[in-house]
DNA sequence: GTCAAGTAAATTGTCGACAATCTACAATTC
DNA sequence: GAATTGTAGATTGTCGACAATTTACTTGAC
């Protein structure tokens, strides 16, 4: 039904309105930790900075508050929203109920698109892993594997939770600072369960995502509540 | 954390903005049926309707647009959200990850307060089903029980997730236009949750959750593929 | 010194206006 | 007659300005 037409190799320009491209800016200032955690952010001055006016901050800001990054409060404006140890747990006990409903559906919904898919991003994960690139290409690359997933399921309402649970977890990674001590243990944690895809062994592949994100959810908790600590007690 | 002092019995006033009024206004109408899936909604015919300028209707439409009620197209504007057959099926899948993880931890943090609340909703629901009042009140009572389970569930993340599916539900339910042939069975499927939960036997729970979702999913796709059908053949 | 009330600056909330873009229909060409 | 091009009307996108509210500071009383 989609109008696909048999067009000539033309690529699809830009059609995201300022308000789109403004909370694109304001995501990557609030995930990479320009803007702090608790940090009022003014409509007008990042109005100003980005030379717009302040409707489509308002407006960008209102998306951002739907994905998480940001809370509003009446006549006082919006806030770059503070994340909590037991939020960060909340969090993973939400993604592991997602992604263990996900690998159940991509059992069914298995082929050789998909996987050539998740094997290319593993082979990613490794690359990155062994290049040493910064925290954000790691975070970003863990993602996309969960990302894949989720597309390959079939359910788009996967991606849709996926894609707000995404943007909190990097941003909450971004505050550590760090992943982990040893940045091959991520691609290599994805491993197991892309084999346990493969054989089609549904409850080996949640195991395998269980321990994944457990484990990912104990190291980046922990360095979360060292964090914590160190700002109340000073 | 929450700073609720100890107040004596002064409800706390509007503190609502304008944004989040019609944001309400918009949804009730959207929900109602009075716009019609697939509606172009006009920022001036609405600021004009309600008597507001067009900048708090834009700011709720994005509102209404992440909770999925309204899609957005640049240079086009916001039209009333279109559900598929398929979509729904998507959204009872996630409806049934997202409340067995719930169960889970309800048995965990199973306590009085949350029993109670969890008992006088059971109530409710046959009290409306018995009066045979509205559809909205019925599936409203319905969802509320569904909330008091996230709420008693410890895990706020999981009541954020389920209000965006409540949205769309109760969207697609109004666009059937009736629930079950017999009200009383919506009280009836609850019930058996609740003893389960009683009982803190998660198994048992989970199992009567998913018998409940099914059910309703059943119905309510069934409906609704009619509704369908009769749309693309006319 | 502490607390309260009052005041000025800054910030958000809302509005009306103009520019950019889309839509629908008429005119033109083949 | 079908398809393309051109044009007028309507709609969205963005802006700058003013009103309402909050915040920070000053002043005064105890």
């Amino acid at each position: 039904m989609t109008e696909t037409q048999p067009s000539s190799g033309f690529q699809q320009l830009d059609r995201e309105g300022l308000v789109q491209r403004v909370a694109k800016l304001l995501s990557k200032a609030i995930v990479s930790g320009k803007l702090a955690p608790g940090a009022r952010l003014s409509e007008s001055v990042v109005a100003r900075e980005l030379g717009v006016s302040r409707a489509p901050v308002r407006e960008a800001a209102r998306l951002l508050e739907s994905s998480g990054l940001v809370t509003s409060e009446p006549n006082r404006g919006f806030f770059v929203r503070q994340i909590s140890a037991k939020a960060l747990d909340d969090l993973y006990e939400l993604r592991l109920a997602i992604e263990i409903a996900v690998i159940e559906r991509l059992v069914q919904n298995w082929n050789e698109e998909t996987e050539a898919a998740l094997s290319a991003q593993v082979e990613a994960l490794h690359r990155v892993a062994t290049l040493d690139a910064d925290i954000f290409t790691q975070v970003e690359a863990d993602m996309q594997f969960h990302r894949l997933m989720c597309t390959g399921s079939g359910n788009p309402k996967f991606l849709t939770v996926f894609e707000q649970i995404a943007i909190e977890t990097e941003f909450s990674i971004m505050l550590i600072g760090q992943l982990y001590d040893d940045p091959t243990r991520i691609a290599e944690t994805h491993e197991p369960i892309l084999e346990a895809l493969r054989a089609q062994d549904t409850a080996m592949a949640i195991d395998a995502i269980r321990y994944h994100i457990c484990e990912a959810q104990r190291i980046v908790t922990k360095q979360f509540r060292i964090l914590e600590e160190g700002k109340t007690s000073i």
